[in-house]
DNA sequence: CAGTGGTCTAGACCACAAC
DNA sequence: TTGTGGTCTAGACCACTGA
């Protein structure tokens, strides 16, 4: 007979109350890295092998390489074939719950870690992003001054962090605040001296998300890769800006690279 | 002519170094939420309806839903359609920096929060996974004591956190710290007084990865979405653990729901 | 330059939950 | 019961990049 058989018994599974094929194939594979089959540096079977091995279709294997892919287990390269990815432990980051002062401005501790500028910073001037709202406390589409950095290692020349300022339009606009040089000592030292608007409060958050189609191109990562979010805000006690929020400083890192650690005393 | 011109010119847009298609729908879609166009609560067309809106297939459409799925801005729910999700701040938690203990054993400020457990503690043991290693400084595949909470909000009923304690089988089998029942005060009070490791000292972790398939199940998250780990790792001083981490407690939520929050002092 | 992953289409069957 | 999302297949074209 030439009908072809239907052999595909996608319910087979899903009957049993079992995974998707996808998933089986993902932790499948899974398991082979973490057993040590493909260790770190080496390369997973090409999709059309995969596809024979697990006996499905491409797109099945690709979703499933797709879901290792966010777990940050692999990395595909064009023609290079899928790679494992080194698992270095998790790079811890300090948390910054002191602020320190000299006479050259201020300093959280992360600042201390040894980035520098892979791209020139940018300042803008934009409608506030809808996360950012609740932390200024503004209302949807309130303009704002963007001030974007893209740090890297200076070893390696590779992006790791993405630092955005947002700061109300209102107060910053037409400032040394919107200004590419904030002069020594940054922003905090012009808010508490010429500004009036000191002494500044901070508070801080973490949290995490996708990234975003830009932040995945700039730290090179996989779309839907969650990335760490540190944010800290600065409000100011005094002058124009009595009780507003004044900054809202969010930095972005790859979250399968790095974690915050912090002290527990008693 | 019957042959079908080929106006699937997928290359229109790399060429341009634009998106892929399925970005640029899910971009379209976001911007509709986003704009209010699908205010929360409401659904957004279905599949069908959206494949001739945007005019490519519905595995296209179906990606794209996929990717707004795992930023928490829809969920889909099959005959249901697919609804916006209503968009909470998140809800801050307190960084425990500090222990507090008296008479009823110790507690971390986190564990002030109203939640209750959903289902019974477990307490299993097997090999240590493969995340949790670096954690207690074991090696790969020894044993270890597993305590599992599923906790939830006692108004809906609905999980929000799981916590996972690991325990060095080497030193945890066979004590009460392997029991169901650690008795009055919790098992910090079981190794500062029986056992003697005391006093013990903590350190805690925040970082984030994608839900795990189980993790997705009991938090009714949709695969991929992040979840934000917050680790409380327990040293021992003393006694026969003298040096040891004795514990490691890995607390998970949905990382779109909550967020860490705390203060920055001069 | 050619092999690999990246993207897209068209079509099929199924289970689940709203109705 | 039925319409919706969930899963899978087979096949096509393309671009990037490593060999």
């Amino acid at each position: 007979m030439d009908l072809p058989s239907i052999d595909n018994d996608v319910m087979a599974r899903t009957e049993g109350g079992l995974m998707a094929r996808w998933q089986e194939v993902a932790q499948a594979l899974r398991e082979a890295i973490t057993e040590g089959s493909y260790p770190p540096g080496s390369k997973i079977p090409k999709e059309d092998e995969l596809e024979q091995q697990f006996a499905c279709s491409r797109t099945t294997i690709r979703r499933a390489v797709a879901q290792l892919t966010t777990e940050g287990l692999v990395s595909p390269v064009r023609k290079g074939g899928t790679t494992v990815r080194e698992q270095p432990e998790r790079q811890p980051l300090t948390l910054d719950t002191r602020v320190y002062r000299d006479e050259l401005g201020y300093y959280f501790s992360q600042a201390v870690q040894d980035l520098r500028p892979v791209q020139p910073p940018t300042v803008t001037q934009g409608p506030c992003p809808l996360d950012v709202v609740p932390l200024l406390g503004l209302q949807s589409g309130d303009p704002v001054v963007i001030r974007d950095r893209v740090m890297g290692d200076p070893e390696t020349g590779h992006v790791v962090q993405l630092a955005t300022s947002y700061l109300p339009a209102d107060l910053a606009a037409g400032t040394v605040l919107a200004e590419p040089d904030t002069g020594p000592g940054g922003i905090y030292d012009r808010m508490e001296g010429e500004l009036g608007w000191g002494p500044l409060d901070w508070e801080g958050f973490i949290t995490a998300r996708p990234a975003t189609v830009e932040e995945s191109r700039l730290l090179s990562l996989a779309p839907g890769v969650p990335v760490l979010c540190i944010t800290r805000v600065t409000i100011a006690t005094a002058g124009r800006a009595e009780g507003r929020i004044v900054e809202a400083n969010v930095t972005r890192r790859d979250a399968s690279r790095f974690e915050v650690r912090y002290p527990i005393t008693r």
